[in-house]
DNA sequence: TTTATTGTTTAGACAAATCTAAAAATTTAT
DNA sequence: ATAAATTTTTAGATTTGTCTAAACAATAAA
């Protein structure tokens, strides 16, 4: 069992491990808001637990242990920002800090009856795959536009974000359900990017990139 | 902003003040089961914080802002026992652990939410009664079943003691909520209780007796 | 009304998670 | 390749909540 603090870094590394692999000291310390020196003293500590492996001043990746219960984490913060949007009428927006604290309940029968009163859901309001209890995520047909590289190629095939200004920001771009896009660049600096559609270049900010569901063809 | 810990100290010097007031700092200390010692320095702490009351050697009285408080996480704690049961199907003997947890999310809006989505629910599903968000309770109308005499009738709607080897044990003699019950005999050596539920003639200790809650009809 | 018993508090220590400041390793630039 | 800049780690301190052992207060018994 691990503490609510374990988890938490469990979750932040199994995150940016999806953006470089191993996870520098400070990647983390950036993203827990806390220091470095902070840092690598709960990694020596989840190291000896196994849940990570550590080489120092390397940077750390999860051990097959700890990226499963990284995993439950991530199922469980999901799940209830389904239930937060689907049953209480959240906004898609609101839902981050609660869940980040209902992530860390402890009880199986309670993850596993949610999922089921939520009808199993695939995917979070965000867009965001929700994995099985053994920590598998389905094969889904569609993708966010951020996380697609220069070249990639698909069609906008939902967004995840439905309130009337963005809609319309959209129309206003030509990004509308069914047009086909490709990929120029994703900039550094911002993480833009910048795209092709119907031969119009645009550049769009990458929250308006998480928010665009594209399937890859 | 208090603690987890803060939290449930308060919690637990709400449930003990109903039977004596100041709580002695041994009797908090059996119920959260750690030692005095540790008691007294908490006790410190949230008296500086204005929580309670604290007078050496004599015990600890909530204040109007620790008794809000605490109010407050029993009635996110008995929001949730609703929640368990009515939409996960929880057992009424398998909610209090998770609800133990759950009563520590900070979130207003999602109390609110939450209490909206199950019907603004006036008891848990232990017949305990759930106050509104300013702390105020509805007054019910029932009795200790200790408290009837031979020829009463009434319908169980609470119990005043959550043990799962108590809740089951009531479970064995049909003493569930809802069940009507009639008061044949009320032992003078031990102060037991000779009762008819559904035709079935059953003896209950008094101390069983005592957590059990009627509605005289 | 001393003595024994029980209950409570103090003193000092410990583990978890954090911090600052300084040292060490690594990377980048000259 | 050596110096400069950056990143990471170590060392030592701090805070929160806990503990044990000893001292102190209150209550009950002789």
């Amino acid at each position: 069992m691990q503490s609510y603090t374990e988890e938490n870094y469990l979750k932040i590394i199994y995150h940016l491990s999806e953006i470089s692999n191993p996870v520098l000291t400070n990647a983390i310390a950036e993203r827990i808001q806390t220091k470095a020196a902070s840092v690598t003293d709960m990694i020596k500590k989840l190291s000896e637990k196994e849940l990570v492996n550590y080489v120092k001043y390397q940077g750390v990746t999860l051990t097959e242990k700890g990226k499963l219960t990284a995993i439950n984490i991530v199922r469980k913060h999901r799940l209830w920002e389904v239930f937060l949007v689907d049953k209480l009428n959240f906004k898609w927006d609101e839902v981050h800090d609660v869940a980040e604290e209902l992530e860390h309940i402890q009880s199986n029968l309670l993850v596993e009856r949610l999922d089921e009163f939520l009808d199993f859901p695939r995917v979070d309001p965000h867009g965001d795959p929700i994995p099985d209890k053994y920590g598998n995520f389905a094969e889904l047909a569609f993708v966010k536009l951020s996380k697609l590289n220069s070249g990639d190629k698909g069609t906008i095939t939902g967004v995840s974000e439905h309130s009337s200004a963005f809609l319309k920001h959209l129309e206003k771009l030509g990004l509308t359900l069914g047009k086909r896009i490709e990929i120029i660049e994703v900039l550094e600096f911002d993480g833009s990017v910048e795209l092709l559609a119907e031969q119009q270049k645009t550049n769009i900010s990458r929250e308006v990139a998480k928010h665009i569901l594209i399937t890859k063809n």
